[in-house]
Parts: structure tokens; sequence; C-alpha cells
DNA sequence: AATTGTTAGTATCGACTCGATACTATTATC
DNA sequence: GATAATAGTATCGAGTCGATACTAACAATT
């Protein structure tokens, strides 16, 4: 019941921003997956920027995900390079063309339109409750959280000072810090 | 900037909650798209059942809309009836069948696995906000709302006191004023 | 009453999605 | 060194979705 009213505004929600973002993408021959996948790939860390954590992230198989990478390579706006310690793995990385096309179309229009027309205040409140129900989410279906490594229970500071990822043991930049990554795990 | 921090959860939570519609769906052969008509066909109300406020609701094309429900047709989870007053107006209902297989599907699992984790205040913050952000971007982009008729300006009461319609020009039942409406057009 | 225009909806096509299944190559484990 | 696990690819088939072109019913105008 109360799932229930939660359902009707975000079904309808997911709805007219994938039909937004179909028509920003149509003229550039973009799906609406493939902008999320490029979306993704600018948000997100070194340790995240394989199709296996694409995977994870947007929920679909990786078969699903390997044809899109493959699509997006072909295109020109996404490269991928061999990892050097495991050759199983490829990193992803936007190419200049794919990161300004992206900017150019993401957030498409509907969202940006209704962002303008709310308050700071509305506009911070509806993100933090759109922060906690994914969260809710992810967390009660045994999902990763995919937050940012500054909210991460690995992530500490090394004798210097500089921040450190506990997991993979290595230092992180300032810009690390604030991208997303697959193996976040929020702190007790 | 701001819009861009809403996009990124937006994103995800649209794109999510379609894999788990997908999976729901997909044992009994239904798509996304076509639980999204039948959970619509279940909320709105007698003006409001026509392919075309089908389309209008879910910002597709009326030709992708009309085989969509050409399908659901043919697995006989909606039926169709043509107006009366215009011949070239379809109303589309749900059976039984339709009916008793949405109950069981929407929404999904995900999301009342999440909302069972949250508080009822929480709950009630993030439906809160979801409406709010559906409403700005529909308003700022010129789209109908669709929205309950109790809330809605042209609804009035007759001299006898029960609800009426001032732009359909009829009376509405107790049912009738909680379901959303194609003319739908928040009050002054 | 015939003409023209509009509205509701359908039919068909092609590019694309997405999961399922089966596969290769590399690394881990015992 | 054999076996298992992991990262990813190839192929296929059912289905989506917009574009285009169409029909039928109604509305407006002369």
């Amino acid at each position: 019941m109360s799932s229930n009213n939660l359902y009707n505004h975000l079904e309808r929600l997911s709805e007219l921003l994938r039909t937004d973002l179909r028509k920003s993408g149509i003229g550039h021959g973009l799906q609406p997956v493939q902008l999320e996948v490029l979306h993704y790939l600018s948000v997100c860390n070194r340790y995240s920027d394989t199709p296996l954590a694409v995977t994870e992230y947007l929920g679909q198989t990786k078969g699903t995900v390997s044809q899109t990478i493959k699509v997006l390579e072909q295109k020109g706006l996404l490269l991928r390079r061999t990892d050097t310690e495991d050759k199983r793995v490829s990193h992803l990385g936007l190419t200049a063309k794919g990161s300004k096309l992206l900017d150019r179309l993401v957030p498409p229009p509907m969202l940006t339109n209704a962002c303008d027309n709310l308050s700071k205040k509305a506009r911070i409140q509806i993100n933090n409750a759109l922060q906690q129900l994914v969260m809710a989410m992810l967390k009660s279906n045994g999902m990763k959280s995919f937050g940012v490594c500054h909210s991460c229970r690995y992530n500490g500071r090394s004798a210097d000072g500089e921040y450190y990822c506990n997991l993979v043991q290595q230092r992180l930049s300032v810009d690390d810090v604030q991208r997303i990554c697959r193996e976040h795990e929020a702190a007790a």
C-alpha cells in the first residue's frame, strides 16, 4: 500500500526519464542504455571502470553489457585497455568525443527544466530522498552500493595524510575519493 | 550541477526498477512496458482508459502503444470496448486475469523490500519528494499531470453534494475521484 | 451535402535491446 | 598440473520502439 503509492510516482518518473533520454540520444544514434553506460564511466573510479562493474551497476547480464560496450567503442565514444596485472579485465574510459557528447546530452532537458523550476531547498530534499531510496533498494536486495570512496569504510589516511584505500591497499587522489566505486561499503 | 546529482540517483533508480520489473514479468511472458500499461489501467478513471491516454502517460508514440495493447489483449489480460458516442475511441479495462497478475507482479520485489526497510516517516518523505519531482518535470515541459480528480480544478460538487466534474459535466463517484485523469489540471 | 481537416487508432518495417546459451582466455586453487 | 572460477565475447531469438503510411470516424466550413 505504501510501496504502491511510491511505485506510482517512481514508475512514471522512470518512464518519462527514459523517453526523454531516448529523444536526446536519437539524433546522435544513441540509445538510453548507451547514454547510461557513458554516464556511469564518467563518474566511476579506476577500480570500477570495467565491463563487469557496469554489469553490476545496471543490473543487466554481462552479455548484454558486452554488446553495448562494443557499439560505443565502434562509435569512438569510449576506449578500452587491458589491465596490466590481470589480462582478463578491460578498463574503459570515455574519449574526448564521448565526454563532449555526454555533456551535451545528459542530464536530459526534461530533468534540467524541472530543476530550474525547483527551489534549492526542494532540490536538496528530493536528492536526499532519492539517495535514501536507492540505498534501501540496494541494501535490502544485497546489491552493491556504488558509493563514493569518501563514504566508504575502507577509506582511510596513509601516514603522510593522503587518502588511502584499505581494501586495494593503494593511495587515492582527491579526485579518486569523489568517484563511485564498485567495492564501496558504507562506513559502520 | 544540481540536476547532475539528481540525475545520478534517478538514472540508477530507473534502471534498477526496470530490471526488476523485467525479472518479475519474464516468468509470465510480460515485458516492463506491458506491466506499466496494466498498472496504469488499474489506476486511471473512465475518461482516461483509452490508448491515447496511455500514450500521453508513457510519453511514447501511439503506434508503439497500439502494439503493446494488442499483445496484452491477445494474452487475455485486458479487454477493449468501443466508445458508444465516439466510435473512434476504445476503452480499455483489465480482465480478472490481468488484475490478478498485476497484483502479484507489481510493485516488483526490490521496491517492496526497500519499503519494508524504511520507516513510515521516510516513506512519506520519499513519496512527497518523488511526487514533487514528477510534477516539476511535467509542468516545466508542458505535459499533462495525470493527477487524481480530487485535486483537480474542474472538480466540484453538484447541487445535492455529489462530486461533479465541470469539464466533462458529469457526476463522479467516490471511486472516480481517487483515480488519475488525463484531463487533470491542478487547482489554482 | 460535399469537402476538407482533425482525431483515434492500426499495420508494417527496420534498427536496436536484452537474456539465454555456449564459448574462449586468463588467473586461482588444490 | 589438473580443475575450478572469473572476465569477457559471440550468436540467436523474442520483443521494443519510432517512423511512415495508412483507415475510419467525427468536426467544421462552405
